[in-house]
DNA sequence: AGCACGCCGACT
DNA sequence: GTCGGCGTGCTC
């Protein structure tokens, strides 16, 4: 009998600097292979698994290996996830086949056929009907007229929307009414939050209001056969709602109705390894391809956001007040410049009038939350005698001083050495810490407050699992007085009797060089703000400090009025003349060696290969410069910017340039690993 | 990236 | 004599 072989492409897991980017072409037997169907095929000495994907056209190498196997038991992947995957390979300059299949389960990818009937078949078999009829009424408090205008503005029309509330303003009850009708629909809702630390509370609030339907959450915490299960139950079409991480915004949903993205100026949605996506992008993109709203929550938006509400691309919906009533905290701008200067070092960790508000706290029973981003006890040793300082020998950067274990530990590499006893330098006992990280400003507020119950939560301290839900457990009970962390805990978290919130030392971001600092910490200070009087009734006399050199700095003054619009309008026209996003599209040409020279010499030559065509394009290619941090593990890491008025000329230059680089790569030994990382965050 | 092939040093 | 070092090259 004669067996007729039809051609299909299919898209296999090819790192793109091996230049094999696109899907690679099979023979098969089974003629009309739905692209999106999932199979496994040879490459090179091995096999590996692949999805069936549109063919372009064009011949077909003469020698064609065999489709080895279908799993034809797993429905095809669909047309928008396809096209969304494919999007986001091209626009951030991945492989195709390598994008595809890092965003699926992987689990999923070891099973053939038959386990992966059965796991089928035993998913349908345990989900029974839920318990409770879908359709049943909300049961929530009622939505003031903002709240009702925006859930109808949503569920009204597709598009992109802009939800703008501060912390309190009721925006998650925006998202469930607006989830229940996209769910009344019959259309699936995925909601996405930037952190694994955020999704627990938000699966109980959905889960207690859709207790008929069904829930999964996708991130990477899950143990691999969870993370298989949900994914399956989305691409199924049994899940009705899928609440997660970045990662989320690939997970299949064929009837999907409605994307949340909340806090979507969080930094957390841009991936930072592998393909660098921006899952708020990518979930903006979805939105548009899949005809279906997409809501954008935040108090601070990112400015590339605003910009296109200003536009009238995006529709914002605000929600301008305090669920209850209650008012935003006081913001109180101490000068640190009034405190009597002390002789040498940084000066008290907290002015005196500041202290005296957390005891009056403390006699009312009230809870205080001190904010200071920088964990250990000091970032910095140094010796008062030679000036030695305790850097890191494989790092550009200093060693920071964790007092619990004596150590001094690298940030960057994670190089741990115990404190030496004298300077290795000079041989001085006298080595001091300078400058103050949680762990000390836990030990000064001790010595300051005398009886006060002080906690504190940062990296160090939530290592173990179920220790952060622990630690938030015993400020919730009332057991402690005065709680001190980093960024960690100004987000999201819904604390009750929090009334007082201090910034201990904020000003750092106001000089930093990355053009995106003042955007984060206007953010962060506003989200930590909103972590003080949740209580309507406490919020009258709820504050907010900021301990500053700068009291007359524009973002303060923004902060005090709590004016996000000032503060963007400003930021916005900076961006304008310096011409950086939202103004600009930029892209990073990242390269690392042993050497910087060599790392610097094959981005040199890259740019060279496209300079007069980047030119002629309106592109700047700037030269090559050491990052932040230049040196990591004993590699130097050396970036490049390239910067375009457009999106569009942008990715046209890159997407004929970046094919060049891994023949460049070749004719320069000793390049370690290079990457680009398009819209990057920091510069 | 894997995973081969390929040509030179210390072991059962 | 062979086990194995990681240099170079390929994957429809």
């Amino acid at each position: 009998m004669q067996v007729d072989l039809v051609t299909v492409a299919v898209a296999v897991e090819t790192p793109q600097h091996t230049g094999l980017g696109a899907p690679l072409d099979y023979a098969s037997t089974a003629p009309g292979l739905p692209p999106g169907t999932l199979v496994r095929v040879p490459l090179g000495r091995r096999e590996v698994p692949g999805i069936v994907w549109e063919r372009p056209p064009g011949d077909a190498p003469p020698e064609l290996k065999p489709v080895r196997e279908v799993l034809a038991s797993l429905p095809p992947l669909g047309d928008s996830w396809r096209q969304l995957v494919g999007f986001a390979a091209a626009y951030y300059q991945r492989g195709l086949g390598e994008l595809a299949l890092a965003v699926l389960p992987p689990e999923l990818r070891k099973l053939d056929d038959v386990q992966l009937t059965r796991r089928i078949a035993r998913l349908h078999r345990a989900e029974a009907p839920p318990a409770a009829a879908p359709g049943d009424p909300l049961h929530g408090p009622a939505l003031n007229d903002e709240q009702r205008a925006a859930v109808e503005a949503i569920g009204a029309a597709p598009g992109t929307y802009l939800l703008h509330g501060v912390t309190g303003s009721g925006k998650t009850e925006v998202y469930l009414h607006a989830a229940e009708a996209a769910l009344a629909a019959g259309r699936q809702v995925l909601v996405m939050v930037p952190e694994i630390n955020l999704t627990p509370q938000l699966e109980a609030r959905f889960a207690e209001r859709f207790a008929g339907r069904r829930l999964v959450s996708l991130h990477s915490g899950l143990t691999p056969a969870q993370r298989l299960r949900h994914w399956m139950l989305a691409h199924l079409g049994a899940a009705d709602l899928v609440l997660g991480t970045r990662l989320a915004v690939f997970a299949s949903l064929p009837r999907l109705g409605l994307i949340v993205a909340d806090e979507e100026h969080d930094p957390s949605f841009k991936q930072q390894e592998g393909a660098r996506y921006s899952a708020r992008d990518l979930a903006v993109y979805r939105g548009h391809v899949e005809g279906v709203p997409v809501v954008l929550g935040s108090a601070t938006p990112s400015l590339e956001t605003w910009q296109r509400v200003l536009e009238g691309r995006y529709r914002r919906l605000a929600l301008p007040q305090r669920i209850g009533g209650g008012v935003l905290p006081r913001v109180r701008l101490f000068d640190m410049n009034t405190l009597p200067r002390q002789r040498g070092s940084a000066g008290p960790a907290l002015a005196p009038p500041l202290v005296q508000a957390i005891a009056e706290r403390i006699e009312r029973g009230e809870q205080s939350l001190l904010f200071l981003n920088r964990r250990g006890y000091a970032p910095v040793l140094h010796c008062t005698a030679c000036g030695w300082k305790s850097g890191c020998p494989h790092c550009s950067a200093w060693r920071v001083f964790h007092k619990g274990d004596r150590s001094l530990r690298c940030h960057h590499c994670g190089f741990t050495e115990r404190v030496p006893r004298a300077c290795p330098d000079c041989g001085n006992l006298d080595i001091a810490p300078l400058g103050r990280g949680t762990e000390r400003l836990e030990e000064q507020i001790a010595e300051l407050l005398p009886g006060a119950r002080v906690a504190r939560i940062d990296a160090d301290t939530t290592r173990t699992k179920g220790s952060l839900e622990a630690q938030l457990g015993a400020v919730h009970a009332g057991d402690v007085d005065v709680l001190v962390g980093t960024q960690m805990i100004a987000k999201g978290h819904d604390f009750r009797r929090i009334t007082l919130v201090a910034a201990v030392n904020p000003d750092s971001a106001l000089f930093a060089s990355d053009f995106r600092a003042p955007e984060r910490l206007f953010s962060l200070l506003m989200q930590a703000a909103g972590r003080a009087g949740r209580d309507a009734e406490q919020a009258a006399r709820s504050e907010m400090w900021v301990q500053t050199w700068h009291p007359r700095h524009t973002l303060y003054a923004a902060l005090r009025r709590h004016d996000y619009e000032a503060f963007a309008a400003g930021q916005l026209e900076e961006r304008l003349a310096a011409g950086l996003p939202p103004f600009a599209s930029l892209a990073l040409l990242r390269a690392e060696a042993r050497e910087a020279a060599v790392a610097q010499a094959f981005l040199r030559a890259a740019a060279e290969r496209v300079q007069a065509q980047a030119e002629s394009m309106g592109v700047t290619i700037y030269p090559p410069v050491p990052p932040p941090v230049a040196r990591v593990a004993d590699v130097d890491r050396m970036q490049m910017l390239v910067e375009s008025p457009t999106r569009g000329a942008l990715q046209r230059l890159l997407a004929g340039w970046l094919p060049q680089m891994h023949t460049l790569r070749a004719q320069h030994k000793g390049v370690l690993r290079w990457a680009v990382d398009v819209d990057p965050l920091a510069i």
